[in-house]
RNA sequence: GGCGCCAUAGCCAAGUGGUAAGGCAAAGGUCUGCAAAACCUUUAUUCCCCGGUUCAAAUCCGGGUGGCGCCUCCA
């Protein structure tokens, strides 16, 4: 049965779709005023591995949505600031598009190095301007919203539960709140779904308020309901846009259809260098490709994998080490066991895959727990080395287990090694096992001096030498 | 100040009532000419502190302490 935790009733709940069979999931995508960071990457990770995991083993039909938002990001103050966009094309002496064209090819560059399965839908806010007008003119229809000068702004004291995602409540959002001298607004809590563009503004349309651009919250709001429906099954982002953005979209729900307009919320932790949280606007983020270049993409991923996507997560040069290492560990196991296989039929295999099967789908289930799922795998490797190294197996275990390692990779995307000695042939395998008859003839004749000046020559190769009671055995890297 | 999340071994990290997963690191062993890799074994009488509920608490409740996120933009 699957469970996923849910931020608004803060509870982890049996996932019941609206309808049979199928997932509609819409994430809040990234800003495309800057490179993407490295804590966009684990979000964007950690919904890639929940879609893929429902795709491929819970047999859903998923429409995954995930946005761009390439107008209404505001830097600084929510409701007087520039646009992030226009500010970025401004310095760079380039169109609002342009920056935003370019930053789209590098996050798309980066969640393809990643791995990660392109959306259904990715919809950006420009093209919605129509649609984003429609809504705010019937928020301000049903009272919901007003229209101050050329701004438009929900009235949140119109809205039923304000506050029920986050646990606000205006009371306390009140008290101790920097007083705007100059603000239209008839609460400090009302936040714009319309703003007015400044006559230099390159990013604004024609609106019944005169020239502007939509708020960032009535994008994700539009969008979400557009594709997905009044009410769908799960909305993802990251934990810090809990408050304001995710609780603003629930209020946009209410102004416009009277309901919730999804059934799961669901954020992921923040993903912390050094301890510290990482913001693109403080200047203190590693980007994806940084990190990419630094770590590699297999490895971010494989290290993504090990954490629970909602917790807040440390990533570090040694975090990765040691989830490498353990890779490492996995990555030999199936060279021992293509390499060494017997010819017999190993029941008790088979019952220790299945045994596997059950722990990692129910750990997935519960709440997508991937950590607790590669703790399964890790157990059946400790519990399985003994008969992979005594030989007391056949081809028929090795496909069963290849099998269920490759379905696993459907969703972690990470287990190259499931290929790397599948019998490709390579051109450093005559050579080496020449040399290492030639080395073993030294060590026979207790000649170290050449054996070990062959085992260097071997070494040069890029291979790994292992020598067991059994004979000389090798691994090509 | 308000809201929310969290606190488990040297490090990372699962575990929401039934007697502490897993990974890294470390130590010992098997194997080896040496070495490496692999494999085996060991490593928290205890889960931040103090109370309470219960036959039973890391898990539930109350109160502290500490950390993180949000309360202007942020995945």
């Amino acid at each position: 049965m699957l469970k996923l935790y849910d931020s608004l009733t803060r509870e982890k709940r049996e996932f019941v779709p609206v309808t049979k069979g199928e997932i509609k999931m819409y994430v809040c995508g990234v800003t495309v005023y800057n490179k993407m960071h490295i804590g966009n990457a684990r979000t964007y990770v950690s919904y890639d591995i929940m879609r893929e995991y429902f795709i491929n083993f819970k047999n859903y039909k998923v429409l995954y949505i995930q946005n761009i938002t390439d107008v209404g990001a505001v830097v600084g103050d929510a409701d007087r600031g520039e646009d992030k966009i226009e500010k970025q094309a401004r310095l760079a002496g380039l169109h609002p598009m342009e920056v935003v064209d370019m930053y789209i090819k590098l996050m798309w560059d980066g969640l393809d190095a990643l791995r990660n399965r392109r959306p259904n839908i990715s919809p950006r806010a420009t093209g919605h301007i129509v649609e984003i007008i429609e809504a705010v003119q019937a928020m301000i229809a049903s009272g919901s919203a007003y229209v101050a000068g050329g701004d438009v702004y929900i009235d949140v004291s119109k809205i039923k539960n304000y506050g029920c995602l986050s646990g606000n409540t205006l009371e306390a959002l009140s008290a101790g709140y920097r007083i705007e001298a100059e603000s239209k607004k008839r609460s400090p809590h009302d936040f714009s779904v319309w703003k007015s563009a400044g006559p230099k503004s390159d990013l604004k349309w024609n609106s019944p308020w005169g020239m502007g651009y939509p708020g960032w919250h009535i994008e994700c709001s539009v969008m979400s309901q557009k594709y997905l429906g009044n009410t769908f099954d799960i909305h993802g982002g990251g934990a810090d846009i809990k408050f304001p953005h995710h609780e603003n979209e629930i209020a946009q729900s209410y102004a416009l259809h009277g309901c919730q307009p999804v059934n799961y919320w669901v954020h992921t932790g923040m993903l912390n260098v050094d301890g510290a949280k990482m913001a693109k606007s403080a200047g203190n983020f590693i980007t994806a490709d940084d990190a990419i270049t630094k770590f590699g993409a297999r490895e971010l991923r494989w290290f993504f994998v090990n954490c629970h996507y909602g917790s807040p997560t440390n990533i570090s040069a040694e975090s990765i080490a040691a989830t490498e290492a353990g890779y490492e560990r996995l990555a030999t196991y199936f060279y021992n066991l293509k390499q060494n296989a017997g010819n017999a039929k190993n029941a008790e295999l088979d019952k220790l895959l299945k045994d596997l099967a059950n722990k990692f789908e129910a750990s997935m289930d519960d709440d997508i727990n991937t950590p607790n799922a590669v703790a399964a795998i890790y157990e059946f490797i400790k519990l399985t080395n003994p008969i992979i190294v005594s030989k007391q197996y056949n081809l028929g275990n090795i496909s069963a287990i290849t099998e269920f390692f490759s379905k696993v990779n459907q969703v972690f995307k990470v287990f190259d090694f499931l290929t790397e000695t599948g019998g490709k042939p390579d051109d450093r395998e005559a050579k080496v096992k020449q040399l290492i008859e030639e080395r073993n003839n030294f060590r026979a004749a207790k000649n170290f001096a050449e054996a070990d000046r062959v085992k260097q020559e071997i070494l040069a190769l890029n291979v790994e030498l292992y020598d067991n009671k059994d004979g000389t055995t090798y691994r090509l890297k």
